[in-house]
DNA sequence: AGCTTATAGAAAATGTTTTTCTATAAGGCG
DNA sequence: CGCCTTATAGAAAAACATTTTCTATAAGCT
């Protein structure tokens, strides 16, 4: 998805694109990461002008209600990724904290009618990239 | 998975099973749900006697560290369900919070070597169990 | 260009989690 | 038992994370 979509799927909502949402959105989308609020923000600072941490933690509540973004809890730390599109499950680099999605769920929640009604479900494995395979893991 | 399996457990890396730690973990053991740390607290002192939110904190601490507790990200808000025994995955009640163990995990991670190695993975399903189905909703 | 209203960001407020500190008691040992 | 060592309880403070408030600004519309 681009920049663009993003933009009218805010408009449609009554959110507006202002360009302090486009730097941190862009670096959100073409890092292909997640991030927490903080890191989110130093990320944009280091990349290209300071934005206000405030108006990071209102960007990740405006795409969480869009759907835009896919939070996890990894070590006690809530992160998010950018993630749209259809359902699909994810791989997660527990080093670089680079996101895949993974598509082609093949799961029948039928399955497990004995449970209860699901309404949704997640996937995500956790691991090792190939990029970050054999090298010197981040401290 | 019982007291004093978790007590010697606990003993095994030098921890202690003392009687406020008793309280805590019977509480969440018996409940079969997850908790935050506030609700915990607050579910052990309607129950049994007041303890220490800290004393709430410490426990989970401990339990990670023990691998005896699994977190949930549900809503912004991080969840603790008592949980051991071998891999499995989970139902959680979107309603009372309760939380199933679904065994007979069909997956091969070989399956995504193609994308870095894989370490651990997690499923779960959210929805809404037997007991609240049809049942007004928890405000 | 002009209008309306959502947003930026600094500062304050609020809420959550961790740390500190002292008294207590758990568990080990004789 | 009784004694000893050391992990823990819990209150209070500190640290940290997140949300709210408030005023100026600019986004988007006409
Ligand atoms: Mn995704
Ligand atoms: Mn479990
Ligand atoms: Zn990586
Ligand atoms: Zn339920």
């Amino acid at each position: 998805m681009d920049l663009e979509t993003v933009k009218s799927k805010l408009h449609a909502m009554n959110f507006r694109l202002t360009q302090e949402r486009e730097l941190v959105l862009r670096t959100l989308m073409e890092s292909g990461e997640m991030f927490t609020a903080m890191q989110l923000y130093d990320r944009v600072k280091e990349q290209y002008n300071k934005v206000g941490l405030t108006t990071v933690y209102r960007l990740f509540e405006v795409l969480t209600k869009l759907r835009l973004v896919t939070p996890f809890l990894i070590d006690g730390e809530i992160y998010y990724t950018f993630c749209q599109g259809g359902h699909h499950h994810h791989f997660v680099c527990l080093d670089c904290h680079r996101v895949k999605n993974i598509y082609g769920c093949e799961m029948d929640t039928r399955d497990f009618a004995d449970l209860g009604k699901v309404e949704y479900h997640r996937m995500d494995l956790f691991g090792h990239c190939e990029n970050c395979q054999g090298s010197v893991q981040p401290c």
